[in-house]
RNA sequence: GGGGUUGUAUGCUAGCUUGGUAGACUGCCGGCUUCGGGAGCCGGUUACCGGAGUUCAAAUCUCCGCAACCCCA
């Protein structure tokens, strides 16, 4: 039997599955340089769109985009403590151009907050020049030692960084909500990819910051993985930085900043929780080819199905992605593999039936279920499925996720959640000793503090200590 | 951070133990016949991860790199 190249493992081999379906549908490629990865177009595409959405939000919110330089000269780069600290041993330096060494060695950026600062401290002068909100798309270097995997850890990945600057506190802390709602609304509109929102703990959080907020997802492993995120930085780096203004009342003060991210690894997660045994399911919004239309013939029937199909094709609006896969050389049965490992939302099937019932066979990608439609008001119904897959992707992985979650009262419970690959949800006396406990002992870190589940969180006790709990965590094995 | 496995063409893989002409399938290109779930036949096409060493001779043995994967912390 022929075979064309498909992915020879299930999903339950995830880690094989994993970087199979994602080489094998040629969305992305390795490089010859170890964890950095090619994204080929149907790939990039999907982070064009997260950009194009989250961008369009930014604006409306009031923030606005600039670009700073690749490389940041180490004199800056040092000038935050915790900040260099944090980020010293990934950071890659340029130290040489042609044969002569550099004088002062460059960094290039694993995060901007330095090189942007030095900016922004010459411009922030008196209150009337905040708030100031800029935003930066580009990519950052981390030369990451463990293991390089596919856009869940690269050493070169694509994100956008935010960094605002406000005259209160009260002010840069009303922004923080409203950036992770636009970020939970990127990830559930168009990735169809539910994720935990909450704070982090003292010691997971950001480097230079006072707190730190994320939004976690949980693999097919079992294993959680963080997505976007926002910091609270309070005065710290414009004192680094220098960045001050004269109120209202004449009076010299430091900025209160932000910094906030969303990374090609939601990419990595969403096509790892959405995929199946057949490869990819590419939520339809964010698929380059929404449609395929795969013509069914035999050399009696070929003048006919083919012209049917192409009616059907320019009958489709310009604003549904739709190709048609014309191409003589593959079976139908071949076509409708590749198309699948791809992850293509919807599949027309037409044949001789088809056309002389005038109707259409059209197969959903997530529920492999067919069905046959009238051929009537077709962009309608094409457009009503595209959205009932993406609803249907949405609410699976959302089913997906509260089933992991377990909430948990005593230590011996904890573990056992943790062992069974679940993420364990309980109360904790906010001390870092007991943090670091569970996690010697169980290998699992605290994720985040779930906002929605604080609630009478006074009334418990802490999981491992039985002091006063403060805070309700997730605990869970993480990448 | 520690330990392990593996690198042969687009992919999957044989050959490695015991050094001696690198083989199949798939893909890709051309042709004919086909086409409702991975079509058939004919012809063509592509490879030993890199470097050094041992040797008359290295895919095979040794060392050093590089890369991918797995397990443990």
């Amino acid at each position: 039997m022929a075979q064309f190249d498909g992915i020879n493992v299930k999903k339950s081999e995830f880690s094989e599955w994993y970087t199979q379906a994602l080489i094998k549908s040629e969305f992305f490629d390795y490089s010859s340089v170890s964890g950095c990865i090619v994204f080929r177009p149907d790939g990039y595409f999907i982070w064009e769109s997260i950009q194009k959405f989250t961008d369009l939000a930014f604006k409306n919110d009031g923030i606005r985009n600039a670009y700073f330089p690749l490389l940041i000269p180490e004199k800056l780069f040092e000038k935050e403590k915790e900040h260099v600290e944090g980020f010293n041993p990934e950071v890659a330096w340029v130290m040489q151009v042609g044969n002569s060494k550099l004088d002062e060695r460059l960094a290039i950026r694993p995060t901007s907050e330095t090189i942007i600062y030095d900016s922004v401290s010459k411009w922030v002068k008196s209150w009337r020049d905040l708030p100031l909100r800029l935003n930066q798309w580009c990519s950052v270097i981390r030369w990451e030692f463990k293991h390089p995997t596919p856009l869940l850890r690269t050493r070169e990945f694509l994100w956008n960084e935010g960094h605002t600057a406000f005259a209160t506190r009260e002010e840069a802390n009303s922004e923080r909500e409203r950036i992770l709602q636009i970020y939970s609304a990127v990830l559930k509109d168009y990735l169809a990819l539910p994720g935990i929102s909450g704070q982090k703990t003292e010691s997971e959080k950001f480097a230079g910051a006072e707190s730190s907020y994320s939004i976690e997802f949980i693999m097919p492993d079992g294993k959680m993985i963080q997505g976007p995120d926002f910091h609270n930085d309070g005065q710290n780096f414009a004192k680094a930085f220098d960045i001050k203004f004269f109120d209202k009342d004449g009076k010299n003060q430091y900025a209160y900043q932000n910094t906030f991210a969303i990374t090609t690894r939601v990419i990595g997660a969403m096509l790892a929780i959405h995929g199946d045994d057949r490869g990819l399911v590419i939520p339809p919004k964010v698929s380059r080819i929404q449609i395929v239309i795969v013509p069914i013939y035999n050399n009696e029937s070929k003048d006919e199905v083919l012209s049917y199909s192409t009616r059907i094709c320019n009958e489709i609006n310009k604003d549904l992605r739709v190709l048609l896969d014309d191409i003589d050389i593959y079976s139908p049965g071949n076509k409708f593999n590749r198309h699948e490992l791809r992850g293509v939302p919807l599949r027309i099937e037409i044949g001789i039936k088809e056309s002389r019932e005038n109707t259409l066979t059209v197969a959903r990608r997530d529920t492999m279920k067919k069905e046959k439609i009238e051929n009537k008001d077709i962009n309608d119904q094409l457009s009503r499925m595209l959205y009932q897959m993406h609803e249907d992707m949405y609410k699976k992985a959302k089913d997906v996720l509260n089933n992991a979650i377990s909430i948990v009262n005593t230590y011996d419970e904890l573990k056992k959640v943790i062992l069974e690959a679940k993420i364990a949800q309980a109360a904790w006396c906010g001390s870092e000793k007991c943090e670091k406990k569970i996690k010697a002992e169980t290998l699992a870190k605290s994720t985040n503090m779930p906002f929605d589940v604080q609630q009478g969180v006074e009334k418990k006790k802490c999981v491992y200590c039985g002091n006063a709990a403060k805070h309700v965590v997730n605990f869970a094995k993480s990448y």
